[in-house]
DNA sequence: AAAGCCACTTAGCATCTCTATT
DNA sequence: AATAGAGATGCTAAGTGGCTTT
């Protein structure tokens, strides 16, 4: 199957196909058309299916596009508008926290089912009693019973493990000192013991199974959390004297706050970005903002500005670095490993975890990817008083540094981050959450593979009513159901509405436009041929060709009829249509979950399909690679090709070529020593021919295994195997098959993916089947 | 219904670290 | 011991989708 899918060409990595920006500009010309054309939509719908009532949704979507988009970009003006908001918001927030926080007898859902929550049960957990280390039995009223018909792999004796994990916490909790079983709140004392014995506690935490406990029921992420708040990015030092930067060739001393700016050009000019025009204009125009007056009027033009030596000066630096002696080496991780230990770990509920970043990104020069509007903008330096702090009332607040203030602090047992602040390229929000390896990450982890495991169960209906849907009597149903075709046999994303000119011109599926497919009634052997040809998450191209039946291609040619290039291919259709009408058919279903089942039940058969039980280790191995690569291709995870590729491909290829010389050579020697045996008929010669037989027969097998390692190179070239064993494929497959073969989990998984996927490598039997 | 906000997952690239090789 | 290359980890951008406000 993997063949039917993989995409029909090779794919190109493109941050900016070259038409991009002509695609662009013609946009607007091709929405003055789309008034006419929505209109005669409208009477094509009508005259086809006299009964449609659908709202227009186009022609909202046009209208929001025709909005006059503000065209000073500047980061001044996002920063003032967010900061009103900001107030606004947290005035909201605030009451959200309050009701929020007050019981409220409602149905919530969890795990794609809906249940009931007794007001008697939230009873139990007033706001007060917040315990620092609740009681198990406390706790319990709290979680919830493990779900039967949703998770086949059910805790054993929850009781007895509840019991004796009881026990186990109170040593685990750091700040928690009393053996004594029977009560949850206790004092703490032993506040030195998490540094003296942190390896220890560590350890003991990365055995806990919370995957044999029961979840919160009501909504709730935690009822205890503690932590240290972030680590901020270091100050600005600024250069020495010596190290100057040049104005139209003059030297010049910068103050220190362009001078940070500067440095932050000086650092990229090697790449490529610096010279792209949108770039330095968002950097020169965000530049000066930093400048005193004086700078302002005297630095008029980037092309004058020479930042090379002090580009110079630091690569000098982190050459220095490189050279630095072990002792000073060691020095350096022994800190970093200080301030993990100090601040890479919270408290949640009665278990010390691992924080996911626990640093605040620095300031630089935004980095967006493919062509975006906004690259080369000045992300500035957040300063405690841009945080948001979340954590339980009745831990130790983290302090914030000497002489500052947090913005806020919060206590919102309803998400799962720590800090928080809003990020001034996007206005969007930022987050300190916790490892993969977390419970609250592990748990909505686990979940996703069964809402996935779900829709194994009724992917056959869903797929029978789609193709029921192409021929419906109302567009919108239609597109709504061609979509969802794509989403299924292509995995494509579900392709949300963006806002134009904030980001780069990425599509997924409802968001896909008339130029990004072509439709060949006929193309070499094959009938009703779709290519598409995008860019989607990332930039990254999306290309394949792919044969569809008949009646999507006749639909597709229907939603084509009077469209211009830039107009919506569906645009009848949005997510929220397409998710709402997935709610309906199965409970917790939305478009993203197709690409999680898909990917997995791809490595499922794939697995199926490629393993031998008579294979060596590494030709499972290879087999398992396979596999992965086929899911990798289907979800379109590529990779730029690594930086050495070309020269460690080459060193491959001169060994390949030296062992095709040795082959030729030893073959020549072989025939050599025939013909001698040949004439003289002896003992002797013919024990020569066999060696050289020999010979040549190890160098064949030499070269086929380089040949092989080669090919496996190649065909990895481009793809990345990582997101998807990460993030899409469930891992109870992989540990399933890995018992079933006899392979050790470590082949298949390092220590960080082992510890993301302990719940997994710990329930999961040779015969699980997703 | 659209717009906006928010929380969270998914993503590829850069950099660091370990390991095999010379 | 030095070095290259691979693999692991860190970083943060860019998605999805739910919910609220307009």
């Amino acid at each position: 199957m993997s063949g039917e899918r993989g995409h029909g060409d090779s794919q190109v990595k493109t941050g900016s196909k070259g038409s991009d920006t002509h695609k662009h500009k013609d946009k607007h010309k091709d929405k003055e058309y789309r008034h006419k054309d929505r209109k005669k939509d409208k009477e094509r719908d009508k005259l086809k299916h006299n009964n449609s009532e659908h709202k227009d949704h186009a022609e909202k979507k046009n209208r929001d596009k025709e909005r006059p988009k503000h065209t000073d970009g500047s980061y001044e003006k996002h920063g003032e508008k967010h900061r009103e908001k900001d107030k606004d918001k947290d005035r909201r927030r605030e009451d959200k926290v309050k009701s929020s926080q007050v019981a409220k007898p409602k149905k919530e859902k969890e795990n794609g089912y809906v249940r009931d929550i007794s007001p008697a049960a939230i009873k139990n957990e007033p706001e007060e009693d917040n315990g620092f280390c609740p009681s198990p039995q406390h706790n319990k009223a709290s979680r919830r019973k493990s779900d039967e018909e949703e998770f086949v792999y059910k805790p054993k004796k929850i009781k007895t493990e509840h019991d004796k994990m009881s026990k186990k916490r109170k040593h685990e909790c750091e700040e928690e000192e009393d053996d004594n079983d029977e009560e949850d709140i206790k004092p703490k004392k032993k506040k030195d013991k998490n540094v003296t014995e942190g390896k220890k506690s560590k350890k003991d935490e990365e055995k806990w199974k919370w995957w044999e406990e029961e979840r919160y029921t009501d909504g709730s992420k935690w009822r205890f959390l503690g932590h240290k708040g972030p680590v901020f990015a270091p100050p600005y030092e600024p250069l020495p004297d010596k190290v100057k930067f040049y104005y139209d060739g003059k030297p010049m001393k910068l103050g220190a706050p362009a001078e940070e700016v500067a440095t932050f050009f000086a650092k990229m000019l090697d790449h490529e970005y610096t010279t792209k025009d949108v770039f330095r204009k968002n950097f020169f125009k965000d530049w000066r903002k930093e400048m005193t007056s004086e700078e302002k009027s005297k630095i008029t033009d980037l092309n004058k500005c020479n930042f090379t030596e002090m580009n110079e000066y630091f690569k000098a630096q982190s050459e220095a670095r490189k050279q630095m002696s072990k002792e000073e080496k060691q020095k350096i991780k022994e800190e970093n490993e200080r301030i993990l230990q100090e601040y890479g770990f919270c408290i949640m509920d009665n278990h010390k975890e691992r924080i996911g970043n626990f640093r605040i990104e620095p300031p630089g020069l935004f980095r967006g990817r493919g062509d975006h509007p906004k690259m080369g903008m000045l992300k500035r330096r957040i300063r405690p008083e841009d945080i948001i702090i979340n954590c339980s009332k009745d831990s130790k607040h983290p302090k914030p540094p000497p002489g500052t203030k947090w913005k806020e602090v919060r206590h919102d047992n309803k998400v799962t981050w720590l800090a928080s602040w809003t990020e001034n390229i996007q206005g969007s929000i930022k987050y300190i959450m916790l490892n993969p390896s977390s419970r609250i990450k592990g748990e909505k982890d686990w979940q996703k593979y069964e809402t996935a495991r779900r829709l194994k169960k009724c992917v056959d209906r869903i797929r029978t009513q789609y193709r029921e849907d192409w021929k419906s009597k109302e567009m919108r149903i239609r597109q709504r159901a061609v979509a969802l075709y794509f989403i299924d046999k292509l995995a494509l994303r579900a392709g949300n509405e963006k806002e134009e000119g904030e980001t780069a011109d990425t599509v997924g599926c409802c968001s896909l436009r008339v130029e990004h497919i072509n439709l060949y009634p006929k193309l070499d052997d094959q009938e009703f041929v779709v290519e598409f040809d995008f860019l989607g998450k990332d930039s990254i191209r999306y290309y394949n060709k792919i044969p569809v039946e008949k009646r999507v291609f006749k639909n597709l040619q229907l939603f084509l009829e009077n469209k211009q290039p830039g107009d919506d291919l569906f645009d009848r259709l949005n997510t929220s249509i397409l998710n709402k009408h997935l709610q309906e058919l199965m409970d917790g279903l939305t478009a993203k979950v197709f690409r999680t089942y898909n990917a997995s039940i791809t490595l499922q058969q794939q697995l199926k399909e490629l393993s031998c039980s008579d294979d060596s280790l590494p030709a499972k191995i290879l087999s398992y690679n396979r596999a992965n690569r086929a899911v990798a291709i289907l979800c379109n995870h590529q990779r730029a090709p690594p930086k050495t590729f070309e020269k460690s491909m080459q060193n491959l290829q001169t060994k390949i070529d030296e062992k095709q010389k040795q082959l030729s050579a030893a073959r020549k020697q072989l025939k050599g020593a025939k013909a001698e045996h040949k004439a003289s008929h002896d003992d002797k010669s013919k024990k020569a021919v066999e060696v050289k037989r020999k010979a040549v027969q190890r160098i064949e097998e030499q070269l086929m295994k380089l040949q092989v390692q080669a090919t496996d190179r190649e065909e990895n070239k481009q793809i990345a195997l990582g997101t998807s064993k990460l993030n899409y494929l469930d891992p109870r497959i992989s540990v399933a098959w890995c018992k079933k073969f006899g392979i050790p989990i470590e082949k298949i998984y390092n220590k960080t993916q082992r510890e993301k996927f302990a719940w997994a490598i710990d329930m999961a039997e040779k015969d699980f089947e997703f």
